[in-house]
DNA sequence: CAGCCGGGGTAATACGTATAACGTGACTCG
DNA sequence: CGAGTCACGTTATACGTATTACCCCGGCTG
């Protein structure tokens, strides 16, 4: 009790397997009459053949498959990513399969034999660092997400307006007065992040203060990094700079646990814009991510390589969503 | 320029390409002499030889690869049931792939072509319906997640303890004095969802009073549901049980914008303990689900339905985590 | 009537792998 | 010294599909 093959159906239907193949590829311009055609494809649809994908796969050479390399799927962002990818292959006839890590804790597995499946390319955000060492070796159209556009190895390059949502943070925060800041930064290393470290320094200008904390990026880790922060007792700062809405919420957190209103007494920015963003109080002026264009444009860039057209886009642009948890500098200290 | 086939690598270390596949397969308990072998494994590694998936599985008449169906993984619940499936998968040579289509919207294409891979067997949560029509009409073995034991059609079912869950949140609530009730309903319609509901309502004895609300399941449904529901002037709910951590922070939001303070004032519990539970304030009390341990044993349900063994588990226990959102009941308005 | 064409289909083949079946020398044992 | 036995490989084959090259036959043309 087997699954039917594409000769069954050819028996059954008193054709030869060529056919069945031909029909069913929709290769018959004039090469099959119409009449046996649909004596085919009736014969398929009764037996429920299916085609053997394997066996496809081996024959054409390629398995219109990419694999997505993130570092977790439980963060929104990265879940996201991989919903935009998933649509737009879909729409080509593609699929896409994760590198089977993706708590970003496993070993450093051959991610093309865990893949269970021939690739034809691979998308890899930056942040996955661990996995690219084992993608450097092979030589299959690389996509790389938020990554140095100078750095080599990859045939395209998908980028967020990084330094221009920092940019975009500070002028709001400048704005409103703010001159002493703290940029609660990710404690892990990329390209990404450190963009944005850098975009931030430079941005401000003579006669700020900038302090930065590195943090793991969970709420507790955001929370333990603000108590040290803010318990110095010099040159506290009125305005935190989060590189994710997670740390953004630890941190309006950690402030009112030290008895500081937010945004009276402090601001606080995130990025990303997860749905966890509007779910906490009060709500996160945030830098909005458009996460699953990532993911579109990583599978469009791989399918215009994968046809060998180079492939070249601009900066995908972020836009800063104003909430409720920036306002005015607070009134500085009376000096003694 | 094209990739090392297994021959390739044979005539360049000078031996058959059997030999080749006998000895990367570790499949030469006394049959090719150690020397050989070391030089069939160097000859590998210097072409960069890597086994074309594609063939073996043509090959093997198997993919080791499984399916999973769920709704969405931008849902944290259903992210981390992939990580545990995969977690799992990985450590028995599987792949996991994910039906493509999982923002819940897409048409329902056919998920086995979608897979563009031969499949072994299915895992699938009983919230992603309109996929599991596609499913019925084929025969392959499948486990389901959380849905009715009894329904047919699955060769395993991998259920979480709903109703003991409902069960620690009604006696919570009771032993806090509260007898006046508002259950926040998932608007989706699915086993897990309807069992919870009924277990609200049987465990609930009488003395007390319950009204349910549904909204679909994002912090803006749940903000309007509950608008609507407190506004009623009789018989205001002194504890809302919200089917998803989701939906209690939109609770928890709407009830402090109508001036009611959580907990004094009204209580609020979730389910699924998300890490938005404790990235909101109050932190929630909530039903702890082991998602990732949903994936693990899904997983480990399919792998042995692949060897025939029947598999069958008792319902994978689950804990309310009280924390913040809930407190004693406030007293009752004095009779007029 | 020979030749040709074109519609309608078929036989053959290759993709790359895993494995069963089959040598083949050298060595041992009776 | 002939028959086994080993240790070490090899030859051949099948998995199911897509596609190329070919074939057959009726009708049309010169």
């Amino acid at each position: 009790m087997t699954r039917p093959t594409s000769r069954d159906v050819a028996t059954a239907a008193g054709v030869s397997q060529a056919t069945v193949s031909l029909v069913l590829g929709d290769k018959w311009p004039g090469r099959v009459s119409t009449r046996t055609a649909a004596l085919v494809r009736e014969t398929a649809t009764r037996l429920g053949y299916r085609p053997n994908l394997a066996a496809r796969n081996l024959r054409l050479g390629s398995t219109r498959t990419a694999l997505l390399v993130v570092p977790a799927l439980t963060n929104e962002f990265f879940a996201r990513v991989y919903t935009g990818a998933a649509r737009v292959a879909a729409e080509h006839g593609f699929g896409v399969v994760l590198y089977p890590s993706p708590d970003g804790t496993g070993p450093a597995r051959d991610p093309f034999a865990s893949a269970r499946a021939a690739l034809d390319g691979v998308i890899a955000s930056s942040m996955a660092a661990h996995a690219l060492q084992a993608i450097g070796g092979d030589t299959l159209p690389l996509v790389m997400l938020d990554s140095d556009p100078r750095a080599g190895g990859a045939a395209a390059h998908v980028n967020l307006a990084m330094a221009d949502g920092m940019r975009q943070v500070t002028e709001h925060l400048l704005a409103l007065g703010h001159r002493h800041f703290l940029h609660l930064a990710s404690a892990v290393d990329s390209w990404t992040f450190d963009t944005r470290a850098e975009a931030l320094t430079t941005l401000l200008g003579p006669g700020t203060e900038l302090r930065t904390v590195r943090s793991p990026l969970t709420a507790d880790g955001a929370r333990t990094a603000m108590e040290a922060a803010l318990a110095a007792p010099l040159g506290r700062p009125t305005a935190v700079v989060c590189d994710d809405d997670i740390l953004a919420a630890g941190a309006c957190k950690a402030a009112r646990r030290l008895g500081l209103r937010v945004p009276e007494d402090l601001s606080v920015t995130g990025f990303d814009d997860l749905a966890l963003a509007t779910a906490v109080e009060p709500e996160l002026t945030t830098v909005h991510l458009p996460a699953e264009r990532v993911g579109e444009q990583g599978m469009t860039a791989l399918l215009a390589v994968l046809e060998g057209t180079p492939w070249t886009a601009p900066d995908i642009p972020v836009t800063l969503v104003v909430r409720d948890s920036t306002g005015p500098a607070p009134a500085p200290a009376p000096a003694p």
